[in-house]
DNA sequence: TATGAATGAGAGTTCATTCAT
DNA sequence: AATGAATGAACTCTCATTCAT
């Protein structure tokens, strides 16, 4: 079944409007909110006509619903690639935040519309992000802080409820930047602070 | 210039009107958003036609503008009476988190709301909170990071970030609630985590 | 049945708010046209409220028909006194121009309204026009034309099509005027030009 | 860049459509007035649903802006054509009210809505009536009356003046029909009038 | 596959009118 | 007689979606 010549140039071909189609609608709800994005204006910024766009998504819902799934992989993706090879759990925190601020200038307005969907009212959209984000709050809970509360790296603390806040930590600051993409919080600060919350207290 | 009982009377019933239509609309734009809310619900919910919210509020901005004033004021009154009697710097911080945490179960939708405007993508609203907010931000920074800092009871931090910071937590937390209104994160919990990441680290 | 005098204060009363809505309703359909008027603003300017205009006028239709009569009725005497002891039919159709152009300044709004009823669509308010105008256009078709063309002054001409012509002449050119009230064209001349085209070809 | 024959059917496809509005516009304004018009109306009788419109025009008001300048094109363009091989003054201006006259029940929702606009309050509409018969206007001062009054055939008479009046006289004569389009006066006896108004008064 | 004209439900907003005070 | 809060029909305009080409 391996896609003749042809096929496989169409099949980029699609899978590149798709990209173009999926940039375009985040740059749009990033702007507007999910309610206020207009279709035409999506197909349009994409270089393509107001019909184009139902040929790759069945709706608005469907392309928001796209769009936090690939959103989110590639989020997910890019915080475990840079994860993998650090061993200590203060430095996996670290390093948590510290890729998870890098990859926001690079996504701005994908990441934008995460947080507008997190905090926003639609509950769809709010459990479709929770599932697709569902790798990295288990890495959070798990790889992270139960980890370094199981090695003393962290004082005793509950798993789940403090996955939660450092996501909401590390989403509700990243997502606050200026007109130029500058982040209003320094990372180093954030990340600083969430490793003092978590140290052991001494004594 | 006294108005007679009667005009009171009236004035006192457009009071009501006004708090009701305000209060529906808190629910709305809580359940809808603010592009998705509807104006006719909002009157109808509150008890009135259509046409009577346009004897209120200017426009459906306008009604988010007012919402975004009155909860303010509410809130930033609600925090500040109850951390008045209050000296010291970590119990400041602990009785913030604890009365923010209080009012809003008392003003859930409204609070929903604040967060969606917060996290949201329309500038005027954001910058509107932000304004509106002001006190809360001044007294977070001054007196309590910068006063406890000041004297000794926090580690040495940056004011103003840090007061970013810990307001977005506040909300962010604060505003991740159930179907039934509770809380996911215990407020205890939070305090908890944001007083650790203050604290000296004693040698 | 004389009304006691505390009755005919309150008549008189009445009429001066009578007297007061009209005025501004003139104002306002000169203005914004029939169908694009405001009876709170008219009320407004009036000096009342919004529902006190239904204390004196049945509905927004039968306001405007009151305001033509009354303009219509002021109009034609206006222009009849003046017309009173002209004798010779060329004085008289100057006269005719020369009071009718003098009644617009000092009725502007309503002469605006007044014009803009007869070319305007609504077929009521036209025939209501032509009603109340009727003695005008018995005045100039019976006592300036036919009298004139009996008498050998003007040349002999079809009574009926030059009474509307000299009336479309008269309104048209009459209610031009620039934003101080100042008309484009000058009276005499219009006057000139019509007393012209009467005018017996000699010879 | 010449369209295929597919685009150039499409083209002639949407001018037609364009057109079909257009007329439907101007028998809705005519009937009712700007004001009264209703958009949905308009889209309905030319077969169309509502929202088609604005595929076509911008808003209510741009429909309006575009129906005043196709009618004052294809005016202008009557009026010229049949008057471009008339040489003497007096016939000339006998052609105008002729080929004017002729005009009006061609067109005769256009013509009402002409008028309406001219002697109507919205001052946008009626800047644009002048600017758009501008050519008009030039053509009965400078080529029939001035050149009327060189050559010896009018009477010396201020030119511009005269324009308007012929114009006011045109145009509130004109489009004044009853219910069968039949006007109410006589072309004829209106050049008439006009060319006596005109000429020289001998000895 | 891409197009864009057509659709019509639905939105925010206006305002003539009513009526209890 | 005067008020102005309440009403709801009606309006302009938007836009997700469909579909013939």
């Amino acid at each position: 079944m391996t896609p003749r010549p042809k096929d496989s140039e169409r099949a980029s071909a699609k899978a590149q409007t798709r990209h173009l189609l999926l940039q375009a609608a985040a740059e749009e709800f990033a702007n507007e909110g999910y309610a206020g994005a207009n279709i035409n204006r999506i197909s349009r910024a994409a270089g393509f006509a107001k019909g184009t766009i139902y040929n790759y998504f069945a709706s608005k819902r469907a392309l928001m619903l796209a769009l936090i799934d690939e959103t989110a992989k590639a989020h997910v993706e890019f915080i475990v690639d840079r994860l993998r090879d650090v061993e200590e759990p203060g430095c996996r925190l670290e390093q948590f935040f510290h890729s998870g601020f890098a990859f926001i200038p690079l996504h701005l307005p994908q990441s934008r519309v995460m947080v507008n969907n997190i905090y926003g009212p639609d509950a769809e959209f709010k459990a479709h992000m929770f599932q697709a984000y569902q790798p990295l709050f288990q890495l959070v809970g798990r790889d992270i802080i139960a980890d370094g509360v199981a090695r003393g790296a962290f004082r005793p603390i509950d798993t789940e409820s403090t996955a939660i806040l450092l996501m909401t930590i590390y989403l509700g600051t990243g997502s606050q930047v200026d007109d130029t993409g500058k982040p209003w919080l320094d990372p180093a600060l954030v990340a600083d602070f969430a490793l003092n919350a978590l140290a052991r207290r001494d004594s």
